[in-house]
DNA sequence: AAGACGAAAGTGGTTGA
DNA sequence: TCAACAACTTTCGTCTT
């Protein structure tokens, strides 16, 4: 997982890589490519492959940290020490209570190792940072232990958490990428996400549409001058207060939809919508409204005629 | 023929009484 | 708890390139 495994940027062969630590992504100062792909499969492949004990022990074990919920049981049943202050009754009830947490500890462990499995696949599927895959189990892990799982299923949790733990991490996956990693319906997602955030009081800030303009332009395989320009743009509109209430991913798209077409790299509005995720009719929603606040129209006329 | 545009109706979620 | 509401989608017809 480190940037000197790629060296150099396979589509222009350029040597200007910024490593994003945070988000995991490698991005060629040249071309604007993000690399991130690449480089987390190398580094998943060798995990496969050396995934001797010590390894694989370590990889769960990270997550499993957030495991030591015995620890709050415990103290709330009693331990050993306590027993000698107790009656022959209360000796009963003693054991009783014991049995019990072992019952739902040994549950919850089960439950949490199917659970993490489970997240772990759904991660690497969509290439996350290690930081937000930890984050997520732990929420996740929060959620199992105020019983929030009860009711739904666990995968729509797992993804709920993974959802939140990218939005914290300000790494955002779209709900239609986990839906897809998940094999969960993207409502499902969404519901679960909101009531465990809402259970738990983690507040997530509305996610910034220049998030996801990188992996959008890469995609689309846009320069990285359109994706500065977007990213201006973006910023303009938040002074024009356009981006209230609005979805980020629209907003991402029709800047990058902008952008694109004032550095005469068009795309169509269908090919941004898809990688977007959203439809054309909300890019073109967006687009009129950054027209014509923006005054972008000259700049556009201006490629215009260049081309004649 | 493909893309861009816009109107109209439908969906799921939020909000406020 | 329910109705109004905003944002977004789907669908479809028309215009532009």
């Amino acid at each position: 997982m480190s940037p000197e495994m790629v060296k150099k940027c396979p589509e222009c062969g350029g040597i200007n890589l910024f490593w994003n630590k945070d988000k995991g992504e490698i991005i060629c100062k040249d071309c604007g490519l993000v690399i991130e792909d690449k480089m987390v499969d190398f580094t998943q492949e060798w995990r496969e492959f050396e995934s001797d004990v010590s390894d694989s022990r370590r990889r769960t074990g990270a997550p499993m940290t957030y495991t030591q919920y015995d620890q709050g049981i415990g103290t709330e049943v009693g331990r050993k020490a306590d027993l000698y202050q107790l009656g022959g009754k209360d000796k009963n009830k003693f054991f009783r209570l014991r049995k019990w947490q072992y019952r739902i500890s040994t549950a919850i462990e089960r439950n949490l190792k199917l659970a993490l499995a489970e997240l772990k696949r759904v991660s690497s599927f969509l290439k996350l940072p290690k930081s937000v895959e930890e984050e997520s189990a732990r929420i996740y892990t929060l959620a199992v232990q105020r019983g929030l799982v009860r009711g739904r299923s666990m995968e729509s949790v797992v993804a709920g958490a993974l959802y939140a733990a990218c939005r914290r991490h300000e790494v955002p996956r779209t709900l239609d990428e986990l839906s897809e990693a998940s094999g969960i319906e993207k409502k499902e997602i969404g519901r679960t996400y909101r009531f465990v955030t809402r259970e738990l009081g983690i507040n997530i800030l509305p996610s910034n549409p220049a998030d996801y303009i990188a992996r959008f332009a890469s995609a689309l395989k846009l320069s990285a001058e359109t994706q500065s320009k977007s990213i201006e743009i973006i910023e303009k509109a938040q002074k024009e207060e356009l981006t209230s209430g609005r979805g980020p991913t629209g907003i991402a798209a029709a800047g990058l939809y902008v952008a694109a077409l004032i550095n005469g790299e068009k795309k169509t509005q269908r090919e941004v919508a898809d990688v977007a995720g959203v439809t054309e009719v909300t890019i073109r929603n967006r687009y009129k409204e950054l027209l014509d606040k923006l005054k972008l129209e000259k700049e556009i006329k201006k490629v215009k005629k260049k081309k004649k």
